[in-house]
DNA sequence: CCTGCTTTCTACAACGTTGTAGGCAACGTT
DNA sequence: AACGTTGCCTACAACGTTGTAGAAAGCAGG
């Protein structure tokens, strides 16, 4: 059975109120009253409505997080770092997984979940600025670069900058022919597209032609996406001598078609990622990546949804920047 | 700006139950009625308050799902399907991060998220049948083998048959000095324990001896633990010429180890794992391991939870079985 | 002993929803 | 013409909580 503030009071002597203060921790009540009230509530194993306590205080101690897929580990990993920054505040965290439709994500953002959150951190993969725009503005903080200057708060990491960066050490030790698998035309693709461009950026830099025979689209970010694509280059015989993987599981999906093709990794075509997903440190062999800080990017997230709830809530929206630094390990350092 | 069915009411010219009544297919509305309200809601974007009619009908539409780590792949794929049955009777899915711990474990059950959801999945690791014993019934479905012959419902799946088909298909491809991996004496372990006892039938039925050195205990069942496990089997100088590891990642931390050493596999050492994860499909080798059916087990578990909401809450605790099959694949297969 | 302040507590209303009870037409039956 | 039945609708109360207003008791200062 379950107990409400009432059956609490009655035990204690005192009237409703006295008890929802205690639970509250205010301050004026005598020690005796308040000693009285807490052995009640232990007896009775009382624990708070929360559904009611949201319909009178307009809150409800939990926050969504709506990702595409909880089974690609980038997500996963995230998730569990979302949950931990989210405790810090007493919040819980509701997971919710939209399959990254644009119409999924739009229910998502429109909040079927209305009524239940206090706040959406959001990692959209088809969204519009537009679709945003229409919005009922429930407190949300966005994910990654799809939505760029829409009208919420924002926590990025540097896409071209990173990917210019994991290029040039692929060029830094001497490969030449460097391919680039997850290129995607769709709207979705905005974080292909940034990655793209600091590919693109660092062959120019170092004087190197972009050839876009080197260039495979992967439709999704799947192993199964990266093998196919790597399958393609090697058939087209473009002969590439190293491959930047516009995520983590590309590339594993990469090494698998590697070495069914007999190719060395990273003697005859080196690999790189980007994520820093677990698997990358024990795949056979272990995956150079861009790893972001997804600690700080939880965190980031979380607080800037603590902001917008707590003060201002028409403030205008702000984009904060998480770090990463490169991971470099056997796909790319000869032994 | 957000309404309420009053608002929606004025707009319509009725009362606010027929508003009410509109929202949930009442039939006894004049079509002209329900044509004018529903105009209004779709004028006003009228969502229910969730919170509010939980107080009023002690139903939120929310389950939760319990599970120790969301970054350990199983339990992604898990929630995947988990979040896909539930959708089928109009939940949403709660994702809870437990971390495992059995106060941790303890706080989840007895209702950290008290009176917001209508049920609970739950995998424990820690929890013991007296932990379970002692709480508040919410309904609870609970996965896997900890809390054997609890108070709860219950999806399970035969781990000791299971682990004996594996460890026979390695007997059966002429193995003989077959290692396990991933055994616990903690009373988290009881997965452990029921796979071990499958694997020592299955040694025992082929007339081989059960060789405590071949043992390997693994704290946890991550990709570093299947490392350092294998690792101290080929120091410790047993030559296993094949490996069970108790899951998939304790299986691709040993196959890490074993390419560290120098060692082929399959031809030098097979190595199979269990529960049949993404990464087991795309890894060097690819790896033969159980494949529970999640799709079954979530869909299972949904169920018993549907008929516990809408049914007898007293009724005494079932237990299903989901089935497995083995994934044969190139760990084991010789070219 | 009165006044004004503080501490401690209580009664009441309200949050948005739905179940219950009931009213009023319109209809068919006697 | 009176009656019961049905269809459609409304008013009210209640779910468990907390903010507001204020009462009662204690205390200090005159």
């Amino acid at each position: 059975m379950r107990h409400r503030l009432k059956d609490v009071a009655e035990r204690a002597g005192v009237s409703v109120k006295t008890v929802s203060n205690v639970v509250n921790g205010y301050v004026h009540v005598r020690p005796d009253t308040r000693a009285r009230v807490e052995e009640a509530i232990a007896e009775l194993n009382y624990r708070p409505n929360l559904s009611a306590r949201h319909l009178r205080k307009g809150r409800t101690g939990v926050i969504a997080l709506a990702v595409p897929e909880l089974d690609i580990p980038y997500f996963a990993e995230l998730a569990r770092y979302v949950v931990a920054a989210a405790a810090d505040f007493g919040w819980t965290v509701l997971i919710d997984q939209t399959g990254g439709g644009r119409e999924q994500e739009r229910v998502v953002a429109s909040g079927i979940t209305d009524h239940l959150i206090d706040g959406l951190i959001f990692s959209p993969l088809a969204l519009t600025a537009e679709d945003l725009a229409g919005l009922d503005n429930r407190p949300m903080v966005l994910l990654g670069e799809r939505v760029d200057h829409g009208p919420a708060d924002h926590v990025v990491i540097d896409n071209v900058g990173a990917a210019r960066e994991i290029t040039s050490h692929l060029i830094g030790l001497g490969r030449r022919r460097i391919a680039a698998i997850g290129s995607q035309r769709t709207p979705e693709g905005a974080s292909a597209r940034l990655r793209l461009t600091g590919y693109a950026d660092a062959l120019r830099a170092a004087g190197l032609d972009y050839d876009e025979a080197l260039v495979a689209p992967a439709p999704a970010w799947h192993r199964a996406d990266g093998a196919a694509a790597m399958r393609s280059l090697l058939t087209s015989g473009v002969r590439p001598d190293a491959v930047f993987c516009f995520n983590d599981t590309l590339a594993l999906g990469a090494l698998r078609a590697l070495h069914e093709a007999g190719l060395r990794v990273p003697e005859d075509v080196a690999v790189v990622g980007f994520d820093d997903i677990e698997d990358g440190r024990f795949s056979i062999p272990t995956l150079t990546t861009v790893a972001p800080d997804k600690a700080q990017i939880a965190r980031l997230a979380v607080e800037l949804l603590a902001e917008r709830l707590d003060g201002d809530r028409t403030a205008s929206a702000r984009e904060l920047s998480a770090p990463y630094r490169l991971e470099l390990r056997e796909s790319t350092q000869l032994p």
